[in-house]
RNA sequence: GGAGAGGUGGCAGAGUGGUUGAAUGCACCGCACUCGAAAUGCGGCAUGGGUGCAAGCCCAUCGGGGGUUCGAAUCCCCCCCUCUCCGCCA
């Protein structure tokens, strides 16, 4: 969420990054403006408000002055009085709360502002590479994609998943999925070790005002999974659940199945003044993700590279206004430890404006090699919010310097997706056999196994 | 699931209809005392918003929402959450 009293004063450079994250210019200029009436709408009924009230408080406490010295007249000329004001402060009131509400709506669905050094550009043709480190190993006639690799080996099975679940799950086996929980691991254990992370065990299931928190409502909930209830419970065919008289079912709030930790560990913070001391805080945790996909029908289909459900460590750090820009370089370097460690050659990208997220100030996504693919896909992405989602979470913090308190800022990044890591290991690491070598580093969380092979 | 208790400022904890936005203690900040520190004394110290150059003034907020009343932290209703005991359970 953006500050009305930054827009209030700076309305061109808000439509200035809007445009820059591919508005067309009217649309920046009129949602800017829609902003600015909203809000003096809301300040100039404001100002009437109170001064009624003022006068109805002063009048109440007059009242109990005329009872306590007994004058009754005045304390019943006064009551009319007041009557009269509360009559039209109800009216006031309910006004109030609209205007309050159409602001903040206006506010909810506006994106953060890219920080000045992102590159200006509409999709990811626009992205710039940071560096790029390792180099990728030379194709083979036999080199092959995951799933095919997956499932030669027999601890890949997308038939069974479908029957289960339908489309974009997956199955995995034997040495397959223990490889997977052993990338999750190692990744925890290498950012609680070494990078000072601290490990936390989350909810997967949160509030919406959680959601709205990180930025996923009110916008993107159609991306979200939900359990419990809306309106009512549905059945997998869209029907409603209803009970024997014929009502729907409602179980209660619904709770949101949270599309990345950052989710609940970044609102670990929410309505809180974090004592200045404490920061920053640097938490990990290695979660299931849910997505619905709902915008990438036909985008990667085959394989477990894009899914409903997958496994992610995921890194989040809460800091002061100042440090926040460092803590971005810190926690993509963490999140590229874990590619250098396993030996994966990657690229780190700087996001341009038009491909960043909803409450980034900017953005890095580290991409993988995939000889399977023979390109770089995404594996992880770091983002510096700034005060963005505090301010949607109310988190604060306070400040040595000045009084009262400050939004903190966050920050986000992969560190990274298990899955997609288990398919770079296996794209990387296969042998012209068909077996999987594992790498180094992650032997120990093997059991010592060096090769995965069909047996 | 059953029964009970409770949600007040950074923390602890008073407050049951009228200058109470809230006693007191702790923590914190400033000043004094001190060579320095501790102890002590004095003063300050909630959050958000409106307005103003500023000092300030004003509005809202005592878990959330609604109601009673001229007036609500205090009374009533609904909801959320926490704790205790019992039951059940991975």
């Amino acid at each position: 969420m953006l500050d009305i009293k930054w827009i209030r004063e700076n309305p061109d450079r808000l439509a200035e990054a809007l445009v820059k994250r591919q508005w067309s210019s009217e649309e920046a200029r009129s949602a800017v403006d829609d902003l600015i009436v909203k809000d003096e709408a809301r300040r100039a009924h404001l100002g009437q408000l109170q001064e009624r009230q003022e006068r109805r408080n002063a009048a109440s406490r007059e009242i109990g002055n005329a009872m306590r010295s007994g004058d009754s007249a005045k304390a019943e000329e006064l009551k009319g009085e007041v009557t009269a004001i509360k009559e039209w402060l109800s009216g006031a009131e309910a006004m109030e709360r609209t205007l309050d509400k159409a602001l903040d709506d206006a506010l909810a669905v506006l994106p953060n502002v890219p920080a000045h050094d992102v590159p200006v550009g509409a999709d990811e043709h626009a992205n710039v590479e940071l560096r790029k480190v390792g180099t990728p190993r030379q194709r083979s006639n036999w080199t092959r994609e995951h799933f095919e690799i997956g499932e030669s080996l027999g601890m890949m099975d997308f038939e069974r998943a479908a029957k289960l679940s339908g489309s974009r799950f997956t199955v995995l086996k034997g040495g397959l999925a223990r490889l997977e929980r052993a990338l999750g691991q190692f990744m925890l254990d290498l950012h609680t070790t070494e990078h000072g992370y601290t490990e936390v065990q989350v909810p997967l299931m949160v509030k919406d005002e959680v959601l709205f928190g990180t930025g996923q409502l009110p916008k993107f909930e159609d991306d979200l999974y939900f359990v419990g209830v809306a309106d009512a419970v549905l059945a997998s065919d869209g029907a409603a659940i209803v009970s024997r008289s014929g009502e729907p079912i409602v179980v209660g709030r619904r709770l949101g199945l949270i599309p990345t930790a950052e989710v609940p560990l970044t609102n670990l913070v929410r309505e809180e003044i974090t004592p200045l001391e404490k920061l920053p805080l640097r938490y990990t945790a290695l979660t299931p993700c849910f997505r619905s996909e709902a915008g990438s029908a036909g985008r990667d289909t085959r394989g477990m590279l894009r899914q409903h459900q997958f496994y992610k460590v995921e890194l989040v750090s809460i800091t002061d206004q100042d440090s926040s820009r460092d803590e971005h370089e810190r926690m993509t370097e963490c999140a590229e430890a874990v590619l250098r460690k396993l030996e994966l050659p990657f690229r780190t990208m700087t996001l341009c404006t038009g491909d960043m997220g909803f409450g980034a100030q900017k953005t890095y996504d580290i991409e993988v090699w995939l000889p399977g693919q023979n390109a770089y896909r995404e594996i992880s992405s770091c983002s510096v919010c700034g005060d963005f989602q505090a301010r949607r979470m109310d988190a604060r913090y306070r400040p040595k310097e000045g009084k009262g308190t400050a939004f903190v800022h966050t920050l986000n990044g992969s560190g990274t997706a298990v899955g997609r890591a288990l398919i770079a290991v296996m794209e990387n690491y296969q042998e012209a056999d068909g077996s999987v070598t594992i790498p180094e580093a992650l032997r120990p969380y093997m059991g010592g196994m060096t090769k995965i092979e069909a047996r």
